[in-house]
DNA sequence: TAGTCACT
DNA sequence: TAGA
């Protein structure tokens, strides 16, 4: 049978912007209103499964500003004794639900890695006040593939740096159906959340932002 | 320090 | 908004 493509999926939006970094790619718009609209139909009914829950910083205990859940067959964790990727999550030691079909179609399209993604990290921004401070993405064997961020929900503003913590940085706004990925030589930049901008979007009933980061954790086998 | 804070 |  034929299918009809929603104008709001053309390709002629599906074009990365310049962000500066060789190997960071921002795709303004690259999710249509339609498909948003069905993938935060499924979150939901995966959070009310498995509800997302607070992290807590390694050592400290100090909790987070955001709420997370992962999909697939590895969860990125925060305990006590440090980071992790588990198959199952620490409340009741379930598997992690299966990573959404359109999220594999994304790291389709802009992955160009020879593997699927193992981990949907999920980190929900429910309050005014949630963020992400500085970091990087370097618990993956696999840091030759790229990590595949998309945005849902309120606007954010995202900041990028180098690769030590005191490098200079710099900060762009990304919104609802926006895809980021970062590879190659930005692979493992600094980067974080400095705040989210409320009201920006009604796609999340309640408001908030929701973003999902697709990784290959290990190297597949050859 | 995947944190908070404070100054501009 | 950028560092401590």
């Amino acid at each position: 049978m034929t299918h009809i493509v929603p104008k709001d999926e053309s390709s002629l939006r599906k074009k990365p912007v310049d962000t500066g970094f060789e190997g960071l790619s921002l795709y303004p718009g690259f999710m249509g209103k339609v498909v948003q609209a069905s993938l935060v139909a499924e979150l939901m009914a995966a959070f009310a499964a498995m509800p997302p829950y607070r992290p807590r910083m390694p050592r400290t205990g100090r909790p987070w500003s955001i709420l997370q859940m992962n999909f697939g067959p590895l969860g990125w964790v925060s305990r006590p004794e440090g980071y992790a990727y588990s198959p199952v999550n620490d409340v009741d030691k379930a598997p992690w639900p299966a990573i959404p079909a359109a999220l594999l179609a994304l790291w389709d399209e802009l992955a160009a890695y020879p593997a699927p993604p193992e981990c949907c990290l999920v980190n929900l921004y429910d309050v005014p006040k949630s963020r992400m401070g500085l970091h990087r993405d370097e618990d993956e064997q696999a840091l030759d593939a790229p990590v595949i961020s998309l945005s849902l929900g309120d606007t954010c503003v995202f900041r990028v740096g180098g690769f030590a913590r005191g490098d200079k940085s710099k900060s762009f706004r990304l919104a609802s159906g926006d895809a980021l990925v970062m590879g190659g030589p930005s692979r493992l930049r600094f980067h974080g959340v400095d705040r989210v901008i409320s009201g920006s979007s009604r796609l999340i009933p309640g408001g908030g932002r929701i973003n999902l980061t697709l990784r290959r954790v290990t190297k597949p086998a050859q």
